[in-house]
DNA sequence: TGTTTAAAATACCAATCGGTATATTTATAG
DNA sequence: CTATAAATATACCGATTGGTATTTTAAACA
């Protein structure tokens, strides 16, 4: 069971995730937090040690929500190339998911902490490169499998995957049209058929 | 001639441009810009209304700064295709000349302003759909010079291209790779001559 | 139930925030 | 060279910033 110092953290994280997603780490103010929280800030000082250790604890809360769910999704089937699809199927209703919590919080922080928090930006490219090398890895074992040409660069096409995600996801939130994000999980789906599958 | 007050301004402006850019609107404080510019508040309040009206002549600046570089490029050509070419060529070296003011001010500010400063939010969406309307009008008049295949959707085209570069941006800059950009650039140009190219 | 310990609230800190009214300096025109 | 106007600096405003020491309240254990 839980103690009460734990449910409360975790009360707090999953209040505040949002508003330092939405806002950033420095337009993000304690009477945000608390006002959120209804709590004061002897409450969220108690729990937490400042505001950069609740920032990375947001923003460690909300990468691992959305990797859970595409996570689960993956794991329903073995076939690495039906897993790809279930990757793209995912951001197909990505905006919908992140929508309610302000958006990718990838994007959102790595533009955010930018040249401005270094320790939030370690934790936006190691997070970058964890979901690259899930990407590669899965191309990996289609090669295995005998799904995937043999030949495909799979580090690569997961950088370029990646990216385009992204981009998508940018265009799509910043111009509040899924369309962006539905062509182009139509172009790397297409991009699957064409140069990765055998 | 212009009279001191605008070359002050114009020097305001182009001193916190960078800034804005790099902290966005509400994590850059007056006296960033104080120190900056060396100036006292009072001389960029006589100047500008208050950092708003500031903030959004910092945007434009950058933004006519990068437009004028590429559209410098693309009248070299008279061919469609070559436009294109030139297009992703100039984002080959977009991180070099962005980095130096910290990055895609499009990206940054609008992930910075989006849900934060909505005046700032509109100004970036005009400039994605005019970034986007002179993309497609390339491919359109490529239609027209017979270049183009007449049966390729000139809009979702450049929906897709210009997603896939600020995706390409955003990640190249965070994980500070070129790599990122220089491999979507190839792709984009892979999709000019099998899809688009007659 | 009484005692101890943990958690949360209160009250405060110096520093900084964006903004402004006024004073001073600098440039311009006659 | 002087008078006027424009530009800049100074000094200040109330509000808010992140953070902390202390007190009060609530939970846990004996």
């Amino acid at each position: 069971m839980l103690t009460k110092a734990e449910r409360t953290s975790q009360f707090i994280i999953e209040t505040v995730a949002p508003i330092f997603n939405r806002k950033g780490y420095a337009a993000t103010s304690l009477s945000d937090l608390t006002e959120a929280t209804g709590m004061t800030k002897g409450a969220i000082y108690g729990n937490f040690k400042n505001k950069e250790e609740l920032a990375l604890a947001a923003l460690n809360h909300n990468i691992r929500k959305l990797v859970k769910k595409v996570e689960d999704q993956i794991s329903t089937t073995q076939s690495p190339v039906q897993k790809l699809f279930i990757i793209t199927n995912f951001y197909r209703f990505y905006n919908d998911y992140t929508r309610d919590f302000g958006g990718c919080p990838v994007l959102n922080i790595g533009i955010d902490a930018s040249n401005q928090h270094e320790i939030l930006m370690e934790r936006v490219r190691y997070v970058i490169s964890k979901l690259q090398k899930s990407i590669s890895d899965i191309i990996d074992d289609g090669k295995a499998r005998n799904e995937i040409k043999p030949t495909v660069n799979s580090e690569a096409y997961a950088r370029r995957i990646f990216a385009m995600i992204e981009g998508a996801a940018f265009v799509s939130h910043t111009m509040q049209d899924n369309q962006y994000m539905k062509e182009m999980m139509n172009h790397i789906d297409q991009m699957i058929l064409q140069e990765l599958k055998k």
